[in-house]
DNA sequence: GAAGCTCCATACAGTAGTGTATGGAGGCAT
DNA sequence: ATGCCTCCATACACTACTGTATGGAGCTTC
């Protein structure tokens, strides 16, 4: 993200190469010599940025975690529109991501307990907010809150899918959800 | 599984034990050298029964194929109850599982197409098996394939979760994930 | 009771990565 | 133009694994 103004490498660059390393192949794929040969230098550019590769890889969950605080959620509700729509665009911008990001985080999160937390607040958040639209909606909030996990759940459901449903096929599936979920 | 008589191990063993490495670590602490030592053997036992690393995964996904065969959805016909309470209890053991097995292979899915083929198969089995229940308990045929697509990522999202409801949380979103599908 | 077979230990070479130490090239200010 | 500072290359030691080669202990079978 962050990158001089020279051809030289910053801190930014090293993140950004570890995401695309992690959302290719996971938290194994995230090795600072095959990123050194992705970005065309030597460790001695990474080891002079970053004190190890822990620390490269609390910078790429800082990174993502600021990148969600601002993300899809913010953007959905930037749109404008009634809740009831509100919620099919939201659950429309997800559905569409290629989810292999978030995948390996969650894969990630399984051997390490700061990444699990950092994912538990970004669900939360993305919970609460799902049932604020359904609350929103009309839907009282004991039941809003059990159809936001429900919701939330197929959400994340969709990129544990291998062949996953793609243009009109999701969008038959997701009308379904919306109609179920403000039914 | 499959052990001898004798104190030795056989493929069976080798296999199990690797199950369980993959369902903690993932693919990548399905290692020799650990699991030998996990086994109280060294890798010269491993090199006995197994070509290579390669042949213990491909056993251990056949392992997994078809354990998923003989299953949770077999066990569920089984239980002899009107399809929409074969639905309920279906969606039970399934919320119930930990998932972590099933979270490796998918993210093992993502790095080889032989294992992302084998879990397509499983993943069109049980979608078929939950539209079944669903067009049983009275569900138009266009529906129901939805609603099972629906509910079927509603299972695999509940193991992308980091932090599970348990015990009376998760039967609550189950009703109510189930009183959607049927409504 | 000797041969053969199964199972495993040991030792070796090779690969892929981490982290460290050091030095050097080039920009920048004074 | 000298010296510092930033950035990176190079070389080294170390770790953790894979795979191979070989030998040996202990049943088994006749």
């Amino acid at each position: 993200m962050v990158t001089n103004r020279t051809d030289s490498l910053g801190p930014g660059d090293w993140i950004a190469a570890a995401l695309a390393a992690m959302a290719d192949g996971g938290i194994q794929a995230v090795r600072v010599d095959p990123l050194a040969r992705a970005l065309g230098v030597t460790r001695g550019s990474f080891y002079w940025h970053f004190r190890d590769r822990q620390a490269l890889l609390d910078a790429l969950l800082d990174a993502w975690g600021e990148q969600q605080t601002e993300g899809v959620v913010a953007r959905a509700g930037a749109l404008g529109l009634a809740p009831a729509q509100t919620l099919r665009a939201l659950l429309g911008f997800c559905f569409e991501d290629d989810g292999r990001l978030e995948k390996a985080l969650r894969s990630w999160a399984t051997q390490d307990a700061g990444v699990a937390d950092a994912i538990a607040a970004v669900d939360q958040r993305r919970v609460d907010y799902l049932a604020a639209l359904l609350r929103a909606s009309g839907i009282p909030g004991s039941k809003a809150d059990a159809r936001a996990r429900v919701a939330y759940r197929a959400w994340l459901g969709d990129y544990a899918l291998v062949d996953r449903p793609q243009g009109q096929a999701v969008a038959e599936d997701i009308d379904e959800l919306h109609a179920l979920l403000l039914a």
